[in-house]
DNA sequence: AGCACGCCGACT
DNA sequence: GTCGGCGTGCTC
C-alpha cells in the first residue's frame, strides 16, 4: 500500500468547456475518504484558484506528468448532492455491468451541454440612438474593435442574447458587465419553463381503493413511516388496479416532502398513462422520455432538481432524474425487457433502482401481473416483500381461454391463418358489433425471402441476417436498415423463383379481407407506426370504434383498456417458444397473459383463443389457467436444473471486430486467460468455448461470444474486474470491441 | 469560467 | 520601445 493514489476529477459540472477529467494526488490523510462521487476542493488553473469538483475514479496510475499533478485540498463540506449520488450510481454501473467510467457517466448525467439556455439573458441598449452613435465613433477612433463590433450589432438588431454576444460577437462577459455598470446597456433575465400538460386539469375525486389495494398501500405506508426501506413486489393480476396503489404510495411519500420516480416501459408511456398521474398530482409531475426535445428535457430536469416537480414519470433513463429528496422508485411492468439497456453499460433498471434507492434512503416497488422469474424468486426467498392483488377491480371476471391446436387444424385440411374456432368467434363478434384484437406473437412483420428453386435465403450484405420483404417492393435488413429492391431473379441460381415466406401482419391483414369481406381492420406494427403520433392515432381510432379488428405485434398488448373488446386472438402462440433463449418460456407466458388480459375489460365478458402447435407446453397451459404459480414452479425447476438465472448467473463477453480473424483470436485469448485464472479454484466458473454469435455479423462487425456461468454473481463480477484492465492494456485487443453483459435478456 | 501569453496598432 | 486591448488556448 505504499503506492501513491490519484483521483480523476471533473471540475465544474455545468460547463461544457470544462467537461474534462483532471487528475489530482490524493493526500495520505484523505485515503479511503476519497471515493467516486465525493465532492472535493482542488487548486485550479494558473492562479490555483479553489474550485469544487467531483471524484469519478481513484487509480494508482498517473496519466500526466507526475510533477504537474497537484494535490486535493480537502473534502467539501455540506450535504450530499444529487450529482454525487449519480456519480456513485455511475461507478456502480461500471463495476457491475462493465463499461468505461465515461460511458457510465454519460448514461447517468446526459445532456449537460446547453443546459443553461433556459435562463435566457437578453441585452438591450439603454442609450438614445444618437448618444450610442457618438459613443461608437469615439470607440472607433480608439480602435476598441470588440466594443465597436458589439455595439454595431446591438444597434442593428435592437437586442441580443448573452449567448450571441459572447459566442458569435466574441464579446467577453466582463465587458458586458462593465457596459451595464456604465449604464450603456440593460440586462434582462427571464426564466420560462414549458409545461406540456398545462391544458389538463387536476381532479379531486378519487376512486376508492378496494380492500386488497388498501391493504397493500397501508402495508407500504406503515413501513415507510417507521423508517423501513424495502423492495416490494406488487403482484396484481391484469386489471387489479395497480396504478391506484402506486398513486396512494406516492401520496404517502409526497406527504413526507419526498420525491418519487415512476418507471414505465417506453412503449406504454402514452398520453393516457401520464394523464392519470396528472389528474392526481397536477403540475407536480415531470415527464421524461426519449422523444422529448433537448429543451423540454432540460426544463424537466431543472424542475426536478429545484424540487418543483416531485413525481417523475419516464422510461428507463428517468431512473437518473436529478431528484434530491428521493423517497420512492416504482417500476411498473417490472418484467418488461425494455428495463435492460441494450447499449453499454448494459444495466438493468431493477437492480440499478435498488442501488440508487439504497444511497438515497428510498423504497422500491416493482409491479407486474406476470413478475419476472428473477423477482418472484427473490420475493419467495424473502429478499423482496410480496404484496398481492388477486381480484380484478370492480370484480370483473377473467376471460375464458380456449385453445386451438393448429396440428389438428392442419390435419383437417385448414390451411388458413385462422382456426375454425377463431373464425366462428370472429363471426359472432362481427354480427354483435363488438370489437376484437388479433395478436401476432412475432418479431418483424414480413417473412424472409428465399429462392424456391435453389433454397438460397437472401441475406443482408452487412449482417448475418435474412432480409425481410415489404409490400412496397423492397427488402430491408432489420438490424442495420440496409434496403434493396426485391427481384424475382435469384442472385445465386439465376432462376426467377424468389418469393417471400412466412407470416407477417401484412399477410394476416390480406387474409382477413379475404375471409371476412367488408371487415374493418386497423394494422399496428413497425411499418404503420413509423410516424411520430401514429401509435396514438391508431389506438384512438380503434377506441372510437372505427374498426372491428386491431391487428398487431407486441405493441398492441401493453395496457390499453377498450370496453368493447370481447375477443382476443393469439395467432401463433408458440412462435417465441422455438428460440434457444432460456427466457423464451417466460416471454411467451407473459405475452399470452398480457394479450389475454385485453379481453373483457368492460361489462361484457371476454374470450381468448390461443392458436398453438404445442398446446401441452407449460407456458401455454399455465396461461390458459391464468396461473402464474403453475408456470413459475415449472420454470424455476428448469432454470435450477440448467443453472440459469436467477438460480445461477451468466456473464456474456461479446467480442466484435471488423476483421473476423482478430475477433476469433481475441476471444480465444480471453478464454485462455479465464481458464488460467480459475486454476486451483475450489469452484471454478463454467466456461463455454467461444464461438460465433447467433448473429455472427452485424453492421460489418464479426461477433464472437463467450458464456460464463457461476452460482455466485460476485465471482463473475470479480472475474470481469480482473479481466478489464488486461483487455485495456494488451495490444492484442486494440481495435477489438469488447462488451460485457450480466444475465442477458437476449442471447447473442 | 478565468487566466496567461502572444500579437498588433498607438502613443510618449 | 512599451502600453493596452484583443484573440487564443489551457487548466491535472
Amino acid at each position: 500500500m505504499g503506492e501513491e493514489l490519484f483521483a480523476d476529477i471533473i471540475i465544474d459540472i455545468s460547463h461544457e468547456a470544462l467537461d474534462k477529467v483532471f487528475q489530482y494526488r490524493v493526500p495520505f490523510s484523505l485515503r479511503g475518504a476519497v471515493t467516486p462521487g465525493v465532492r472535493v476542493c482542488v487548486p485550479f488553473g494558473a492562479g490555483n484558484r479553489e474550485r469544487e469538483g467531483y471524484v469519478i475514479a481513484v487509480t494508482e496510475q498517473a496519466k500526466y506528468d507526475r510533477d504537474k499533478i497537484k494535490e486535493i485540498l480537502r473534502i467539501s463540506e455540506g450535504s450530499l448532492t444529487v450529482e454525487s449520488q449519480l456519480i456513485q450510481v455511475a461507478a456502480f454501473l461500471k463495476k457491475r455491468y462493465g463499461s468505461s467510467m465515461l460511458q457510465a457517466l454519460k448514461t447517468v448525467m446526459p445532456v449537460k451541454t446547453k443546459v443553461r439556455h433556459r435562463q435566457e439573458v437578453t441585452l438591450y441598449l439603454k442609450l438614445e440612438r444618437a448618444e450610442a452613435e457618438a459613443l461608437l465613433a469615439g470607440w472607433e477612433r480608439k480602435h476598441r474593435t470588440a466594443r465597436v463590433r458589439f455595439l454595431r450589432r446591438l444597434l442593428e438588431k435592437g437586442r441580443m442574447s448573452k449567448e450571441e454576444a459572447v459566442k458569435e460577437c466574441r464579446f467577453p462577459l466582463k465587458e458586458i458587465k462593465k457596459l451595464e455598470a456604465d449604464g450603456i446597456i440593460r440586462m434582462e433575465t427571464r426564466v420560462a419553463y414549458r409545461n406540456p400538460f398545462s391544458h389538463l386539469e387536476k381532479k379531486e375525486d378519487r376512486l376508492p381503493l378496494n380492500e386488497e389495494q388498501r391493504a397493500a398501500a397501508e402495508r407500504f405506508r406503515q413501513d415507510y413511516m417507521t423508517g423501513e426501506r424495502k423492495t416490494y413486489l406488487l403482484f396484481g393480476v391484469t386489471g387489479s388496479g395497480k396504478t391506484e396503489v402506486y398513486l396512494d404510495m406516492i401520496g404517502t411519500v409526497l406527504a413526507e416532502q419526498k420525491q418519487a420516480i415512476v418507471l414505465i416501459p417506453e412503449i406504454s408511456l402514452t398520453y393516457q398513462t401520464v394523464r392519470r398521474f396528472y389528474e392526481r398530482f397536477g403540475d407536480r409531475i415531470a415527464v421524461l422520455h426519449s422523444r422529448m426535445s433537448g429543451g423540454e428535457r432540460s426544463d424537466a430536469c431543472e424542475r426536478i432538481a429545484a424540487g418543483e416537480a416531485d413525481v417523475i414519470i419516464g422510461a428507463r433513463s428517468a431512473l437518473f432524474a436529478p431528484a434530491k429528496k428521493l423517497g420512492l422508485i416504482i417500476i411498473d411492468e417490472e418484467h418488461d425487457g425494455a428495463y435492460k439497456s441494450d447499449s453499454s453499460p448494459k444495466y438493468h433498471a431493477r437492480e440499478t433502482a435498488i442501488y440508487r434507492a439504497g444511497l438515497a434512503g428510498a423504497s422500491v416497488v416493482l409491479g407486474s401481473a406476470t413478475p419476472s422469474v428473477e423477482s418472484f424468486y427473490r420475493a419467495s426467498q424473502g429478499e423482496y416483500t410480496l404484496l398481492m392483488l388477486r381480484r380484478r377491480a370492480g370484480n370483473a371476471a377473467l376471460p375464458s381461454v380456449y385453445v386451438a391446436d393448429l396440428r389438428e387444424e392442419f390435419r383437417h385440411g385448414n390451411r388458413s391463418v385462422f382456426s375454425e374456432m377463431l373464425k366462428e368467434k370472429m363471426r359472432e363478434r362481427l354480427a354483435a358489433g363488438e370489437q376484437m384484437m388479433l395478436f401476432l406473437n412475432r418479431r418483424g412483420f414480413a417473412g424472409f425471402v428465399s429462392c424456391r428453386s435453389c433454397g438460397t435465403a437472401q441475406k443482408c450484405p452487412h449482417c448475418d441476417v435474412s432480409m425481410t420483404y415489404h409490400r412496397n417492393g423492397r427488402l430491408r435488413c432489420h438490424y442495420c436498415g440496409y434496403e434493396t429492391a426485391f427481384t424475382r431473379q435469384c442472385p445465386v441460381c439465376g432462376q426467377p423463383h424468389v418469393a417471400a415466406f412466412g407470416l407477417g401482419t401484412e399477410k394476416v391483414e390480406a387474409a382477413l379481407y379475404q375471409e371476412f369481406p367488408g371487415i374493418r381492420v386497423l394494422r399496428m406494427d413497425m411499418d404503420t407506426t413509423r410516424r411520430k403520433n401514429a401509435h396514438q392515432e391508431i389506438l384512438a381510432a380503434f377506441s372510437r370504434g372505427e374498426a372491428d379488428v386491431l391487428l398487431g405485434t407486441q405493441m398492441i398488448v401493453k395496457g390499453h383498456d377498450y370496453a368493447n373488446v370481447t375477443l382476443v386472438g393469439i395467432l401463433a402462440a408458440d412462435m417465441s417458444l422455438f428460440s434457444q433463449d432460456f427466457r423464451s418460456g417466460e416471454r411467451t407466458f407473459q405475452l399470452l397473459c398480457q394479450a389475454a388480459g385485453r379481453a373483457g375489460r368492460g361489462e361484457k365478458p371476454g374470450e381468448v383463443v390461443i392458436q398453438t402447435y404445442s398446446p401441452e407446453h407449460y407456458a401455454i397451459t399455465a396461461a390458459i389457467h391464468h396461473s402464474y404459480r403453475e408456470f413459475y414452479e415449472q420454470e424455476i425447476a428448469f432454470r435450477s436444473l440448467m443453472g440459469y438465472p436467477p438460480c445461477a448467473h451468466l456473464l456474456v463477453i461479446l467480442v466484435q471486430c471488423g476483421e473476423e480473424s482478430s475477433a476469433v483470436l481475441a476471444a480465444m485469448r480471453i478464454q485462455k486467460m479465464i481458464e488460467k485464472s480459475q486454476e486451483g479454484e475450489q469452484e471454478p466458473v463454467q466456461l463455454l468455448n467461444p464461438g460465433k454469435a447467433a448473429i455472427a455479423k452485424l453492421k460489418d462487425m464479426y461477433r464472437q461470444v463467450l458464456y460464463i456461468k457461476h452460482r455466485d454473481a460476485a465471482r463473475l463480477e470479480e472475474l470481469k474486474n480482473r479481466l478489464e484492465p488486461v483487455l485495456e492494456a494488451h495490444s492484442l485487443f486494440a481495435g477489438v470491441q469488447i462488451q460485457f453483459d450480466f444475465d442477458p435478456m437476449n442471447l447473442y
